[in-house]
RNA sequence: GGACGUGUAGCUCAAUUGGUUAGAGCAUCUGCUUUACACGCAGAGGGUCGGGGGUUCGAGUCCCUCCACGUCCA
C-alpha cells in the first residue's frame, strides 16, 4: 500500500466490481423489507453540477446504509425528456450543423433528429452519476419518453379527462415568445427590471384640448386597451366616469369605467385597461365586459390590430410608439421606474400574458389528499413528512393557492396530447389512437385530427413514483416497491414537482408516493450566491473528484450540511475530505501491515479461544476503551443516519477515527504489536480489536467513502471472516451494518483510559511550553490524591503515558515527592504531575504557566461563588444541580490553593 | 407588502428538553522528519454568541423589539 491514498486507481476498478456482480439491482425479496428511492430525475440534457452531486450522495448514502442494514433497496435513476430544453438544443444543433429549421423538416423528421440526439447524449449525466459511485439499479432506468412511461402519461390524461378534471379554455395564460409556447404560472421567474413608466394623453372625446394622463410600463399594448380605468372613490376623475376617450394613433374610442381595484396612488390614478394582455385588466375586463384584443403574434410581433406597426417586434415598436406619441404631444413625460418583470424561466425572456386555447388541469380537487398528507392525524402521524419540517409550509402555502395548470405546450418534443377533433371542433380523449374512419361518440362524426400541442414535461414527471414501477399495470414491482420511502430533491421544485407528484399519487394509485420528503441544502460559491453559468461561479464536481477524489467529494459535502442550512462551498473544502481519506488509508496501512500474520494465529487457536477474542474478550484498557468508543459510535452514526441528519454522522465517524482511534488507540498500542509488550496473546488481542474495530469504521463509513472503504475492507475482508470463523461476505457495498451491543460500552474503562489521557496532556503540555527536546527523555512523578486515583493508573498505563511522553523514570505514588526545580500541573482531584526539570528550568516560563492557571481557576471560583451566593438560586435550582456547583467550586478552590503553593515555590527558588 | 431562514473565534459552521469553563475544521503562533500518515504529530492563542429589552435562580438557547443579510411568494 502506498503512503498516500491514490484515489483514481480504485475508483473504476470497484464500481466495476459492484456492477457485474448486480449489487446493486433490486431484487424483490419478501423475506426483506423494500426501501425505495426514486432519483429526481435530472434534464436529458443535463450536466452534473454541485447540486445534483450533492443530493445523489445523500441518496447513495441512504441507499447503502439501508442496503447494508438489509432492506430490499431500488434506488431507481432515469432522466426527464425536459420538452422545452432537448428541442432548444437539437434546434440549435440541427441549425448550426445543417443550418435548418424544425418547420423545414417537420414534425416526424425532427422527431427522429431528437431521438438520434437523445441515444447519443442523453446518458451523459447518468454516466457522470457512475462516476460519483451512485448504487442506482440501473437494469431499471427509465426515461419519461418511454414506451411505458408513455402508457402511463395517455391513461392518466384520459382518467382526468373523463373525470372531468382536463379541459380545454380560452384562458389568459403566460406566453413565452422566443419558445413559442404556453408555461405555466410556476414557470416564471419576475425579475425587477429597470424599465419606464410612460404617460400617455388619451384625449377626451369632443373635448379636443382636454386629456386623460395615463401611466403605463408596456405603452405597446396600447392598440389592445379597451378601456382607461380609475378608482370609483377619486375625487380627480369622477366626473369623467362614463365618458368617452379616443385611443392615440388608432383613434378607437374607449370608455372610462370606474373600478375598485385601480390604486388611485399609482401614476396619475387613471389606467389603461388592455383585457387581451394583462391579467388584472382581463378580469376587469369581464366585470366590465369590454372586448378583449389579441395585439400579438406568436412570435412577438404586433399583429393587425397594430395598424402601421405590424409585424415590429414588441420592444421595438415600444421604442417607436413612444417616440411617435412624443412627437404628436401626446407623452407628457416619462419617469424611470423599476419593476417586476415576469421573464420565463427557460428563455430568461418576458413572459406576455397572452390569451390562448390552452388545456387545463383543475387543481383544487386534487390537492385536496396532498394538503391532508402533511397535516398531522390524530396521533400526531403525518402521511408525509418533510425534512426540514418547515418546508411543509411552502408546499401548504401551494397547494392551498392553487390555480388551474396550463399544461398544452406549443412544442413537438413531448408526449401528444391524445385528443382528437370531429370536423366541428368536438373533443375526444383517447387511450388508444382511433382507428380509420372513427367518429366522435357524441356528435357521431368522424374524427378528423388530433391536437397538435405535447404535455408540459410535469405532466410525466409526476407520475414518475409510480410510472418508473410499471403503472398503469399492476406489477409485481408496484406492489412490493411503492409507496417508495425517500425523496432528496432542492427546495425550487416543491411545488412543480413534489406537490404534483402528490397530487398524482393519490389520484391515480389512491396512497402517498413516498413517506419522508428531504430538502437537500442549496450548493452556493464562497460567497453566498449562487452557482450559475451567468456568473461563472460554478464547482464543477467531476473536476473535484478528479483533483481530491470522489471520495473526498462525497465526505465533504455532506459534512457541510447542517441541516437547513445553505453550504458556502470553496474548492478548498475538499481538502477536509481528502485528509480524512488519507488519514483512513495510513490507519488501514498500519493495521493491515501489522496484522499479516494474524488469520495464521488464529488458524492455531481453538474454536473456543478464536470464539472468545471475536465475543470482545478484552483485557488491556485501550482494548476496552475502543471497543466502547465504537459502541457508542455506531450507535450516534446508526440514529442519524435514520433521522437523515448526514452532518452528524459524517462528524461521529470523523471524530472517532481520527481522534479515537487514530490519534489515542493507534499510538497506545504500538508498543503490543512492535515490541512484544504483554507477550503474543497480548498482541493477538490487540490485533483482533484492531480487525474488529476497522471492520467497524469502514463498514460504518461506507455509505459516505464507498470506494476507499471498499478497496481497504477486501484486504480485511479474509482476517474479518477468520476472526468471525465464518465465510467472507462478497463486498463491503452489501455487507451486515454493525450493531452494538450493551457489553460493550465500558464506561469505567473509559473512564480510566480518560485519567490516562489527562496525565498524558498534562506532560505534554510540560514539555511542548517547557520547550524541552522530544529527544531528551524526561523524569515525572504523579502525586496522586488517594489509593483509589492511583489504581485509575495501573502498571501498564504508567507504561504507556512513560511510552507516549519519553520518560526515563515515572515515579506514581500518593504524596509522591516534588523534585525540587521542577514544572508542575495541578490536574483535579487533587492530583499533580511534576517534571524534573533540575538544570533545565526556567523559572521565568513556569511562573507564568503557572499564573495564567492561577488566573483562571480565579476566574472560576469568583463565578461560581457569585452564583451560590444568590439565595433564589439556592432555592429554586435543582438541587443536583447546585450541588454540582458547590462540588465544582470546592474543587477549584482546592485547586488554586496548590496552585498558589506552586507559584509561592518557584518564586523562593527563582531568587 | 407577506412568509421563511440566517447573524456564535480571522473564515466556514456546531451546540439535545434553558443548567459545569460555548465546540469543530481551516487559518494563526510554537516545537517536531518519532519506524501509518507533514494530506502528519504535539502544544498554544483566539469568542461581552448582531444590538436593546423582557421572562427565569439561571438565556447562545424562550418571548418582544430593532438592525443587517439571504430565499420564496405577491
Amino acid at each position: 500500500m502506498p503512503p498516500r491514498f491514490q484515489p483514481g486507481t480504485i475508483e473504476t476498478k470497484w464500481y466495476e466490481f459492484w456492477t457485474s456482480h448486480d449489487l446493486f439491482k433490486a431484487v424483490r425479496d419478501i423475506r426483506k423489507k423494500p426501501f425505495t428511492i426514486m432519483i429526481p430525475p435530472p434534464n436529458v440534457t443535463g450536466a452534473l453540477h454541485m447540486g445534483h452531486a450533492l443530493n445523489n450522495t445523500l441518496q447513495d448514502a441512504v441507499a447503502r446504509f439501508k442496503r447494508m442494514q438489509g432492506f430490499c433497496v431500488l434506488w431507481l435513476p432515469g432522466t426527464d425528456h425536459a420538452g422545452i430544453a432537448t428541442q432548444a438544443v437539437v434546434e440549435k444543433k440541427l441549425f448550426a450543423e445543417q443550418k435548418t429549421t424544425r418547420n423545414e423538416l417537420g414534425r416526424e423528421k425532427f422527431l427522429e433528429e431528437v431521438w438520434k440526439w437523445k441515444d447519443e447524449y442523453g446518458n451523459r449525466i447518468l454516466n457522470q452519476l457512475r462516476k460519483l459511485g451512485a448504487s442506482c439499479d440501473w437494469s431499471r432506468t427509465r426515461f419519461t419518453m418511454d414506451e411505458g412511461l408513455t402508457r402511463a402519461v395517455r391513461d392518466s390524461f384520459v382518467k382526468l379527462w373523463e373525470k372531468g378534471l382536463v379541459y380545454r379554455g380560452y384562458r389568459m395564460i403566460n406566453w413565452d415568445c422566443k419558445l413559442q409556447t404556453a408555461i405555466s404560472d410556476d414557470e416564471i421567474e419576475t425579475t425587477e427590471t429597470r424599465g419606464h413608466l410612460w404617460y400617455i394623453r388619451y384625449q377626451i372625446k369632443d373635448q379636443p384640448e382636454k386629456f386623460v394622463v395615463v401611466a403605463t410600463t408596456r405603452p405597446e399594448t396600447l392598440f389592445g386597451d379597451t378601456a382607461v380605468a380609475v378608482n370609483g372613490e377619486d375625487d380627480r376623475y369622477s366626473n369623467l366616469v362614463g365618458k368617452t376617450l379616443i385611443l392615440p394613433i388608432l383613434g378607437r374610442e374607449i370608455p372610462v369605467i370606474a373600478d375598485e381595484t385601480v390604486n388611485p396612488e399609482f401614476g396619475t390614478g387613471a389606467v389603461k385597461v388592455t383585457p387581451g394582455h394583462d391579467f388584472n385588466d382581463y378580469e376587469r375586463g369581464q366585470r366590465h365586459d369590454l372586448p378583449m384584443i389579441n395585439v400579438l403574434n406568436k412570435d412577438g410581433t404586433l399583429n393587425d390590430q397594430a395598424g402601421k406597426y405590424q409585424g415590429i417586434e414588441r420592444l421595438k415598436a415600444r421604442k417607436q410608439l413612444v417616440e411617435e406619441l412624443d412627437d404628436l404631444g401626446l407623452l407628457e413625460r416619462v419617469e424611470d421606474y423599476t419593476n417586476n418583470v415576469p421573464h420565463s424561466d427557460r428563455s430568461k425572456t418576458p413572459v406576455e400574458p397572452l390569451l390562448s386555447e390552452q388545456w387545463f388541469v383543475k387543481m383544487k380537487e386534487l390537492a385536496q389528499p396532498a394538503i391532508a398528507a402533511v397535516k398531522p392525524n390524530a396521533e400526531g402521524k403525518r402521511e408525509i413528512t418533510f425534512v426540514p419540517e418547515r418546508w411543509e409550509r411552502v408546499y401548504l402555502s401551494w397547494l392551498e393557492n392553487v390555480r388551474d395548470w396550463c399544461i398544452s405546450r406549443q412544442l413537438w418534443w413531448g408526449h401528444r396530447i391524445p385528443v382528437w377533433y370531429d370536423a366541428d371542433g368536438n373533443a375526444v380523449a383517447l387511450k388508444e389512437d382511433p382507428a380509420e374512419g372513427a367518429t366522435h361518440p357524441t356528435s357521431g362524426k368522424p374524427l378528423v385530427r388530433r391536437d397538435d400541442d405535447v404535455l408540459d414535461t410535469w405532466a410525466s414527471s409526476w407520475l414518475w413514483p409510480f410510472s418508473t414501477l410499471g403503472w398503469p399495470e399492476k406489477t409485481a414491482d408496484l406492489g412490493y416497491f411503492y409507496p417508495t420511502h425517500f425523496l432528496s430533491t432542492a427546495r425550487d421544485i416543491i411545488y412543480l414537482w413534489v406537490a404534483r407528484m402528490v397530487m398524482a399519487s393519490y389520484e391515480f394509485m389512491g396512497e402517498k408516493p413516498f413517506s419522508t420528503v428531504y430538502i437537500h441544502a442549496t450548493v452556493l460559491d464562497g460567497q453566498g450566491r449562487r452557482m450559475s453559468k451567468s456568473l461563472n461561479n460554478g464547482i464543477d464536481p467531476l473536476d473535484m473528484a478528479e483533483q481530491w477524489g470522489v471520495d473526498a467529494v462525497r465526505l465533504t459535502l455532506p459534512m457541510l450540511t447542517s441541516e437547513g442550512q445553505d453550504i458556502k462551498l470553496a474548492e478548498s473544502k475538499f481538502e477536509m475530505g481528502r485528509n480524512f481519506c488519507n488519514k483512513l488509508w495510513n490507519a488501514a496501512r498500519f493495521a493491515l501491515t501489522n496484522l499479516t500474520d494474524f488469520e495464521e494465529a488464529i488458524g492455531k487457536l481453538s474454536e473456543s479461544e478464536r470464539a472468545g477474542l471475536n465475543e470482545g474478550q478484552v483485557v488491556e484498557l485501550e482494548d476496552c476503551y475502543i471497543e466502547g468508543c465504537l459502541t457508542n459510535t455506531i450507535v450516534d452514526v446508526t440514529d442519524a443516519l435514520e433521522r437523515y441528519k448526514f452532518n452528524e454522522a459524517a462528524q461521529a465517524l470523523y471524530h472517532f477515527v481520527w481522534d479515537d482511534f487514530c490519534d489515542w488507540y493507534l499510538e497506545v498500542v504500538k508498543p503490543r504489536l512492535y515490541d512484544g509488550k504483554g507477550g503474543e496473546r497480548s498482541r493477538l488481542r490487540a490485533q483482533s480489536t484492531l480487525v474488529r474495530v476497522l471492520d467497524g469504521i469502514l463498514k460504518m463509513l461506507h455509505p459516505f467513502v464507498p470506494f476507499i472503504t471498499e478497496e481497504i475492507w477486501q484486504n480485511l475482508r479474509p482476517l474479518s471472516a477468520a476472526l468471525r470463523g465464518d465465510t467472507p461476505e462478497l463486498a463491503l457495498a452489501i455487507a451486515a451494518w454493525p450493531k452494538a451491543s450493551k457489553e460493550r460500552l465500558y464506561v469505567p474503562e473509559r473512564k480510566r483510559f480518560g485519567f490516562m489521557q489527562e496525565v498524558t496532556r498534562a506532560l505534554r503540555n510540560i514539555r511542548a511550553e517547557h520547550n524541552l527536546d522530544p529527544k531528551t527523555p524526561i523524569s515525572a512523578a504523579l502525586n496522586v490524591a488517594d489509593k483509589n486515583t492511583l489504581d485509575l493508573l495501573a502498571e501498564a498505563e504508567r507504561d504507556t503515558v512513560s511510552k507516549l511522553l519519553n520518560m526515563s523514570g515515572f515515579e506514581v505514588a500518593v504524596g509522591a515527592k516534588k523534585p525540587k526545580a521542577s514544572a508542575t500541573v495541578v490536574l483535579g482531584g487533587g492530583n499533580e504531575v511534576y517534571v524534573d526539570l533540575e538544570g533545565l528550568i526556567d523559572f521565568k516560563m513556569e511562573l507564568l504557566r503557572l499564573e495564567a492557571n492561577q488566573a483562571k481557576l480565579n476566574e472560576g471560583v469568583s463565578k461560581l461563588k457569585r452564583k451560590l451566593e444568590n439565595l433564589n438560586y439556592i432555592e429554586r435550582a435543582p438541587k443536583d444541580v447546585v450541588q454540582r456547583d458547590r462540588d465544582r467550586l470546592s474543587e477549584l478552590v482546592a485547586e488554586l490553593e496548590r496552585v498558589e503553593k506552586h507559584i509561592d515555590e518557584v518564586k523562593a527558588q527563582a531568587k
